[in-house]
DNA sequence: GCCGAACCTGAGCAAGCGCTTAGGGGGAGT
DNA sequence: ACTCCCCCTAAGCGCTTGCTCAGGTTCGGC
């Protein structure tokens, strides 16, 4: 057993396909320091300190410091869209479809609350291309928690003035969670979900039971 | 007149009782540099420059970078603390205090929304006794919120069976229009305003009309 | 036993950082 | 005219930053 539940908060198969070890141990570690410092109050001797390495080590497996955050980036937002689109192709009415998508984003946003701060909040720092590819996910998330929001009031189920509006909020009210929960506070990530996916049911306009 | 249209975007009445007029300018110069770039992206240099003056100047009116932060994070906090404080003393039924709470904050937050985002994403970047200034004014707002969900479901006007996770959850959407809020988009801050204060009567399960 | 490839380190470079210091200019008071 | 004080700048100090490079270690295949 190495140390890794020290700087690993919680599981992290996230990562699991990214190969060699040396390269997803830097990888972990730049997650961790970025949530914490943020990107920019982040240097690489303290993602390679972390990782057990020399500064210099970190250059054999990323060109620059910027190409970890994109690859942060990268995974978190493929996972996220993941989660929703998992969700807008499921079965069931669209009040259930949007209740599993906010429960799971929302689950993943607390779970790895950590990841999902970089993800969320550092974008900013990527390069013009990276952070135009990665603007792209986002909108693909966007449109597909939009799509369910449409089903529902086509079916006559949700009572919605602004779609476009509302799903935003809807998403706004799930990326947040990663900035202000903490392991250590009163609700878990599923008891979290849940909540939510109730709020988000009746914003809009559910009338459920 | 000066050069203000170019860095001010949008009034600037909330830095109106800072003097002198060089310290503000050096103020309003940091606000939209820390919102463009975050603060530790954000050199001296860069914000001295905006001001129109060398970058020892600013030491002669802030001791320290981080000064500026704090300052533009006390400012800005005291003024999102009144607004709710105002919304919550004033008259009417617990669902019209909601209401005008959640549309006052939220369009401060889009007007705003240079400030907002430094005073809401940039805080961890503050000194540690600053820090734990700021974190004390935001349990104010926090509990100014909860006060008024609190009433709503005294009153028997709301349905809300979790009051703590609810204002979170009602705070989060509002804090995070400074996220995505841009001018060019389609809705003024008032019209977000309106919607999020529908969206947080939904939340609370206001039974209107 | 030798080779080449993969991986890593120690040392350090150029640039940029927050901040300091010595001193200049100009307006108000006398 | 002189002083005093406030506000400002030019120059630069000490340090840290992202990143580089020459060289060393380890390993499987022959």
């Amino acid at each position: 057993m190495d140390a890794r539940t020290q700087w690993d908060a919680g599981r992290s198969e996230e990562w699991a396909d990214v190969t060699p070890d040396a390269a997803r141990r830097l990888l972990t570690a730049a997650v961790q320091a970025f949530a914490e410092r943020g990107y920019h109050a982040t240097t690489t001797r303290d993602i390679a300190g972390r990782a057990g390495m020399s500064p210099a080590a970190l250059y054999i497996h990323y060109r620059t410091k910027e190409e970890l955050l994109y690859r942060i980036s990268g995974i978190g937002h493929r996972l996220a869209l993941g989660i929703v689109s998992r969700a807008r192709d499921g079965g069931g009415d669209p009040a259930g479809r949007l209740s599993a998508a906010v429960q799971d984003f929302v689950r993943w946003h607390a779970e790895h609350h950590t990841t999902a701060r970089v993800v969320q909040y550092e974008l900013g720092a990527l390069g013009e291309e990276h952070h135009a590819e990665i603007v792209a996910l986002r909108r693909e998330t966007d449109a597909a928690v939009r799509s369910i929001v449409e089903d529902g009031v086509a079916a006559g189920e949700f009572d919605v003035p602004d779609v476009r509006g509302t799903t935003r909020a809807v998403l706004s009210l799930c990326i947040d969670v990663a900035r202000w929960f903490r392991e250590d506070g009163k609700h878990t990530p599923g008891e979290v979900g849940e909540l939510y996916a109730d709020l988000a049911l009746r914003m809009v306009g559910y009338a459920h039971k």
